[in-house]
DNA sequence: TTAAACCTTCCCCTAACCGGAAGGTCAAGA
DNA sequence: TCTTGACCTTCCGGTTAGGGGAAGGTTTAA
């Protein structure tokens, strides 16, 4: 099987196959005598893999780890779920800062006319030294 | 005023001011005979606006436009709603996704006993072809 | 005079890719 | 048999928003 091959049945493209066997996330693979890459089922049960872990929101790092415990038979599961748990970790944090955001400027921009004149409370706001005052506010600044 | 005195009023680190030059983010300020950068009470400003639109999720090239329509006077404030609508919708767009990815990891995550045995519902899932039947999950798989 | 604390430019590193150029290979149809 | 198009290869550069550090010049205070 060709890479074209391998990037169609993992969903992985030709050119993120290379990229993460060159970083070192999946070993080399053997080549015809003209250089071309030869995939096997379980090279693409691999990338698939990956794939999946990406699709989670793991660093390619992270999902280097989940493949090696994946792998290992003698793993224990304490290891995988530390993982997850780590990242889900991550993720909270996250979405608590993008929600931090989103409320300010929600409150800011219904402050905002939206018209053709240059007032502008979102403008202002950006200005001024601070905007934690702006979290619970109700009416506009 | 030097470039240091610059970055502590302004919370912009001097290699980041120099950046934001080198980019075009803010223009280039004038030099001391030496070529050290000399810096104005308005420059602050500016560099303390770009700040906080970083705070606040905005690239640098939204902080530019925002940076750009604070100093316009003939500014409509619907162009500066604008920007701040759509970087809305995507904070919204990634937080929905992380939040869609951390309750995929919850509902793995709590099926996963932790502990010396090898046996792991999170890497079963994470080989099976597809986890949108995780998103209502309330059993585990 | 000297040492510390500045400043300058320059280059490399990050994560996880995407795009493209230049050139070699393979298979099918005329 | 030749050609054409679809593959494949490596290599290089760009993306975002910076961080780290080297090598060397400047300023200031003791």
């Amino acid at each position: 099987m060709n890479i074209g091959d391998a990037a169609r049945l993992s969903g992985v493209s030709a050119k993120m196959i290379r990229y993460y066997e060159e970083v070192g996330l999946i070993p080399s693979v053997s080549r015809t005598e003209a250089g071309y890459r030869i995939y096997k089922d379980a090279d693409v049960y691999k990338l698939h893999f990956i794939r999946r872990c990406r699709d989670l929101g793991f660093s390619l790092s992270q999902a280097g780890e989940l493949l090696s415990l994946w792998g290992n038979h003698s793993r224990q599961s304490a290891d995988v779920k530390s993982i997850v748990e780590s990242h889900i970790n991550d993720l909270t944090l996250k979405i608590e800062e993008f929600q931090r955001m989103a409320s300010i400027l929600t409150t800011l921009s219904a402050c905002c006319a939206g018209n053709e004149k240059p007032d502008c409370p979102i403008l202002k706001a950006l200005y001024l030294a601070d905007t934690s005052h702006l979290q619970d506010i109700e009416s506009c600044p």
